[in-house]
DNA sequence: CGGATCGAC
DNA sequence: CTATGTCGATCCG
């Protein structure tokens, strides 16, 4: 059996590699053509647990895609006909609002840490390389590229496509002081620029160049550096050809607004002699300086982008990579002309699932997916396809903004498998203690803890729980996360959690304003406490006893979870000395403790002192000195009023989505959307909408835009026009730098990543199955279980019969609640069995489950 | 709010 | 043997 399997792979490896394209080693001795690097990454990966995972995942999509394509059957003509009037409308206005002006500029280092590794050890020149480990890499060079070594691959599977791949382990340090010298040139040019991981970054440099036009020469002159190795002077050479040729080569001024003066160029020639160089005065000339200063200073080369909006920039930084730069004209037709064959996959915020989704529409290229905006404003959400017309227009930030509040900070760690659960408690801690750590450094407080369980089939999972009081320290975040990890070690029980990866995270920081007033709320309400003159004399028991008895009174019971009690109890198969203990009554600064003074100060009922208590629950001064009137208004407040406290913190934390489109006022003609009609019928109730109660005929919508004529664009970002835009913010690493635990690298993509690499047969070719001899419309991903399949027909009428091939129907089955979703059956329409396609982990659970027929259900998952 | 997914680096 | 870590956004229930 393992042989005929064996078998079967290779012949599918062979059948895929027949079809893929005939070119055999265009790249010589020096790579390998794409059909071997497809069959080795075959070979090395078929039948591992990953493997099986991303099959699964494959097949997810595949679900969605189905589901898509059904919806489009659905859609009458009339209704796109609507669509379509609708969008362009908008369209319009986005043309209208079109903003060329800013000049943003987008540099990337090139194969930055391999680039750096290089540098910094000679003997590797020449050799394909990469960084990172043997189980990951974060980058390689261009020579190890050829080979089909990429970033995001893991590194023995690199090997296998690359025997002489030298391989060098990360070193963050040396990156970020390289970065950092590189920052201090991109300052001089946008002192608000807007670095993105260590090796981009955006600038504005419109005002730089303003200035930039009345420099005098020397200001614009610099010089290659000479003391040097025998290397660096090979490198100074080719870096004065290279400016040489560029700066030379006829580049397209004439349209340019800045126009350069004469002179600029004229005199280039004879500085060079000189050991320097002057660069002009437009864009591509400053940004050529840009690149050289960098090259002079860190012997590593950049590549650049300049456009009107930081999406194009980036597009464009990618155009002439490595080493190179490329400009889009600010004019709209040189937008368009740039967007019109590019694959939507290069864009950002374009992923390999979406890609593979607008494919299964036809769509490739940013002008078909232009051509295709009324089917998409049907298909997709609003934020979807909005962006997607975002996208197909050329429309993006003309504005660098600083970076927002950190939402969330986490941390997480994979291992070999750990199954003691006894193990997983004190990793548990030890992750929050690391991230008790980093949020202490940034003062943060948060409200929301999620654990993250990866098992060892690569199935991820998150519990979240949000507690009232924010929490920061180890063991506050610990309390909440030993619970939730606490539960889905019971879900499994009595078989081992079986896990590769645990992270934590935390989540629902305070705001400055929340976070001044819980402190001046506390110390002012705990200094009255001691005032009073309070002693400590509560025991535990009645601590907890009171605890309890808050808590089921308290909203939904989230944050003094129900089953503290039962898990209390759960925890004695740990050792029991220091789990139990620890675990349950550490929590001297936890949220608890605070209800335990609270307990304290107002069991001193007789207590006549003179004080002005502030509530801890809703913050409000209290008028009243009484000690008993006290206790019931924070009683009422722990009870009910939870609900009006939750609501105002939701309501000043969240922005409304602004709706640009006029309302969908045309009730005659059909339902906008088959399904979400509620998406088009803006909320927005604008101006437009009361002027023209009937937006129908297109003069009057006209009339609409001319209207408001150059009325900003508010971008699908929200923050891009947010309320905090003038909030004047130093630029503050959002990343933990963690420098501890050398066994759990942590390493950062830089480029390529993406994991495309797996499996990504770019071609287009239609794959054959050369068993059952129809055509495969898949991905080779799905293709090569196909194949599988055929060739064991056996498998294939037992997988019918199990309903492995799920387009048909299967139920959802409560007793499988393993996500604890409790998703009743409430909806008994047959055609919910359509609906099942954006499966969620719990509910493939339950899909795998009735596989099984029901024999086992959770102890399979996690075997 | 909680959970999953996508996408970026 | 051996398939990352961190963060934000979005969608759905």
């Amino acid at each position: 059996m393992d042989d005929m399997k064996k078998v079967g792979n290779s012949s599918c490896s062979d059948g895929v590699l027949l079809r893929m394209g005939l070119n055999d080693n265009k790249a010589g001795m020096q790579g390998l053509d794409k059909d071997k690097i497809n069959k080795i990454i075959m070979e090395t990966t078929k039948g591992s647990r990953f493997y099986e995972n991303e099959l699964k995942k494959d097949q997810q999509v595949n679900q969605r895609i189905e589901k898509m394509m059904q919806l489009k059957e659905k859609i009458t003509a009339q209704q796109l006909l609507k669509a379509q009037w609708q969008v362009d409308k908008l369209v319009l206005e986005l043309e209208q609002s079109r903003n060329l002006s800013s000049t943003i500029v987008h540099i990337d280092m090139d194969a930055f840490y391999a680039a750096v590794e290089i540098r910094d050890n000679p003997e590797l020149k020449e050799k394909p390389i990469a960084v990172g480990s043997m189980s990951m890499l974060s980058t390689s060079n261009y020579h190890a590229r050829r080979f089909g070594v990429r970033a995001a691959m893991p590194g023995f599977i690199a090997k296998k496509l690359c025997p002489h791949l030298t391989i060098v382990p990360l070193n963050f340090e040396k990156y970020s002081k390289v970065s950092k010298e590189v920052r201090e040139i991109l300052a001089e040019y946008d002192p608000n620029f807007m670095p993105v991981g260590l090796d981009e970054a955006y600038l504005n440099i419109a005002e730089h160049l303003e200035e930039r036009l009345n420099w005098p020469e020397e200001k614009r002159r610099f010089f290659f550096n000479t003391e040097s190795t025998a290397e660096k002077d090979k490198a100074d050479i080719n870096m004065s050809a290279k400016f040489n040729e560029d700066g030379y080569s006829a580049s397209p001024v004439l349209f340019e607004e800045n126009t350069p003066l004469m002179s600029d160029h004229a005199e280039k020639k004879d500085e060079l002699v000189q050991n320097s160089v002057v660069f002009g005065t437009n864009a591509e000339e400053a940004v050529k300086e840009i690149r050289f200063r960098i090259e002079q200073k860190t012997q590593l080369t950049a590549s650049a982008g300049i456009a009107p909006n930081t999406m194009l920039a980036k597009m464009c930084s990618d155009r002439n990579k490595p080493n190179g730069q490329y400009r889009i004209d600010p004019k709209r037709h040189a937008v368009l002309d740039f967007l019109k064959d590019l694959p939507i996959r290069k864009v950002p915020g374009i992923g390999k699932v979406t890609e593979k989704m607008l494919k299964a529409l036809g769509i490739v290229t940013c002008s078909e997916l232009y051509q295709q905006r009324a089917l998409l404003s049907l298909l997709f959400s609003e934020a979807s396809w909005r962006n997607f017309l975002d996208i197909s227009l050329g429309l993006g930030s003309t504005h660098l903004e600083k970076d927002g509040e950190r939402k969330s900070m986490s941390t997480e760690r994979t291992f070999s498998e750990i199954n003691a659960a006894e193990d997983q408690y004190s990793l548990c801690r030890e992750l929050c203690r690391d991230l008790a750590q980093e949020l202490q450094k940034e003062g943060l407080k948060g409200k929301t803890v999620t654990l993250k369980l990866k098992n060892v089939n690569f199935e991820v999972k998150t519990r979240a729980s949000t507690v009232l009081s924010s929490v920061s320290t180890e063991e506050e975040i610990f309390a909440v996360a030993k619970d939730l990890l606490g539960t889905e070690i019971d879900r499994v029980a009595p078989h081992p959690l079986r896990i590769r990866l645990m992270g934590v995270r935390v989540s629902g920081f305070l705001s400055e304003e929340e976070k001044k007033y819980q402190q001046k709320s506390i110390t002012s309400f705990l200094k009255s406490g001691k005032e009073i003159g309070f002693l400590r004399l509560q025991s535990r028991n009645s601590n907890q006893e009171y605890f309890r008895k808050k808590s089921e009174a308290s909203f939904r019971g989230s944050f003094f979870d129900k089953k503290r009690a039962a898990r209390q109890l759960n925890s004695e198969n740990l050792s029991p000395n220091e789990t139990v203990s620890k675990l349950l009554f550490h929590d001297r600064k936890s949220p608890a403790n605070f209800v335990e003074e609270t307990k304290e100060v107002t069991d001193l009922q007789d207590s006549n002192v003179c004080k002005i208590f502030t509530c801890p629950v809703c913050f409000e001064e209290q008028s009243s000195n009484n000690l008993e009137e006290l206790n019931r208004h924070i009683d009422e407040c722990l009870n009910g009023n939870l609900d009006t406290v939750e609501i105002s913190k939701y309501d000043s934390s969240r922005e409304n989505t602004p709706n640009f489109l006029p309302q969908c006022k045309n009730e005659n003609v059909d339902e906008c959307k088959p399904n979400r009609t509620d998406q088009l019928a803006g909320r927005d109730q604008s101006a437009s909408t009361s002027d023209n109660p009937t937006s129908n005929s297109t003069e009057k919508s006209a009339q609409i835009i001319s209207d408001k004529p150059h009325r900003e664009r508010q971008p699908s970002n929200l923050c891009d026009i947010g309320s905090n835009v003038c909030m004047k913010q130093c630029l503050y690493p959002k990343r933990i730098s963690q420098d501890n635990e050398d066994h759990f690298e942590k390493t950062e993509h830089t480029e390529e990543t993406s994991s495309s690499y797996f499996f990504e047969a770019k071609d287009d070719s239609v794959l054959v199955c050369p068993v059952c001899n129809s055509e495969q419309k898949t991905s080779l991903l799905s293709f090569n279980r196909h194949v599988d399949i055929c060739l064991n027909e056996g498998l294939v009428q037992e997988l019918k019969e199990k309903n492995y091939f799920p387009s048909k129907t299967y139920h959802t089955e409560n007793s499988n609640r393993i996500g604890g979703l409790s998703r009743g059956q409430q909806r008994t329409n047959p055609s919910q069995g359509t609906k099942r396609s954006g499966l969620t982990a719990s509910q493939s659970v339950s899909k795998k489950a009735k596989l099984s027929n029901s024999k086992h259900t959770i102890e399979m998952f996690f075997k």
